[in-house]
DNA sequence: CGCGTTTGAGTACGGCGTAAGCTTACGCCG
DNA sequence: CGGCGTAAGCTTACGCCGTACTCAAACGCG
């Protein structure tokens, strides 16, 4: 079998194991860059050789999309409901947040692989339980759960593609000249600050909202 | 010189030109996916070489960005400013919105490329005046339109990169069987309704929540 | 008519994902 | 203890990728 043979009975022991792909990739990634996570030098970065991993993981995607479940799954592991969902609501933002940007060249990767259920299930049923508690049906809960998802990660899509040196945009519209300014490896404290405040503002604006419901806009 | 060499004396006169690689490869994704988004192919797809793009334009990455900018501006070219800063918002949104979904090819690309300023900036503008109008300044006006637009890509990515059948978390949540329902390309119309639901309330959410700034969360 | 200039084509290189077949290293059973 | 079944890892090879480099072609102009 390719995979998924259970350890039933003889054979060749592994050396290498899915978790230590996920980890090995997960390391690659943040030292050197999505470009860094190919076939080769996962391998290489395991002592193996590139072909090895197909024995663990259908291919290079599978690869990919273990990482984003895997750090999904490790920023939410201890998320609790406490008493209010908004409370619980900001609190998974804030960790969301928190992995996204101490991984920086695994955002464009949450991105485009979609976090898998059986991954994505157990964080969304804590959160579930405190909109329950408030008798907010689940519909609706989940609306709210996955607005502030994807404004998280939208955002945080947006602060990594910025330039190391500015704002971006805003930057752009204060426009003009100012020509000089730094230019170092990751982002000067004015631009931090800048995206710290717009995703605050960001989040709050959308609890107030869903708090609000039914107030005509 | 490789490229924005004016016009000025003779030459071999060019069989292509930077708009039309960019229509090609637009062209080239709606129809066949963003893994076909290669030199060669574009190349073919315009009846020339693949080194013959790089004399337009700087490498691959570069016809990726012309692609973000050209879609963004073409989606926003007719937006204005309207009487008030909550529609002028809500009309960015859905017309983001509209073009995501007729290119869900691109989705990812204009998650993983920024728009660069002199494509955003004359958006921003029109947007900028219904806050300025309304006494909004100009930091927070930003942090409105961009969380908007954050959203909506982010909200794109996630149906974007839903599997067809279903409405993927929603779907896993509601849980158990009903093992059998239709898998064709395209998303089924519960699932279309479904995340069409969801962006009409994240985006009312926003919208109210910077409506009712200050009131405590 | 040549000459300068610009565009497009041809060739080549290193790296990629991965299909196929082979070797190695175990547990087990005779 | 020897061989066998089995699973893991290795080697090789293929087609495709982006792109550096070099040369041919096609124009305006003197």
């Amino acid at each position: 079998m390719n995979q998924a043979s259970r350890p039933g009975r003889g054979g060749r022991p592994a050396q290498i194991s899915v978790e230590q792909i996920t980890a090995a990739a997960v390391d690659l990634l943040d030292r050197e860059g999505l470009e860094a996570l190919t076939m080769r030098r996962i391998g290489a970065h395991l002592g193996v050789a590139a072909m090895s991993l197909y024995r663990h993981l259908p291919g290079r995607d599978a690869i990919l999309s273990a990482v984003v479940n895997h750090l999904f799954a490790t920023a939410l592991a201890d998320l609790d409901a406490g008493p209010t969902w908004t409370g619980a609501l900001t609190r998974f933002a804030v960790a969301y947040r928190r992995m996204l940007l101490a991984h920086p060249n695994a955002v464009p990767l949450l991105a485009t692989h979609p976090v898998d259920p059986e991954t994505a299930v157990p964080v969304l049923a804590v959160l579930l339980e405190g909109f329950a508690a408030a008798g907010v049906d689940q519909d609706e809960a989940l609306i709210r759960i996955q607005s502030v998802g994807v404004f998280t990660l939208g955002h945080a899509l947006a602060q990594v593609g910025a330039r190391p040196g500015a704002a971006d945009v805003e930057g752009a519209v204060d426009a003009v000249a100012d020509a000089g300014g730094s230019r170092d490896a990751g982002q000067d404290p004015e631009a931090l600050d800048y995206y710290q405040r717009w995703f605050d503002a960001g989040l709050r604006a959308l609890v107030i909202g869903f708090d609000h419901r039914g107030a005509p806009v």
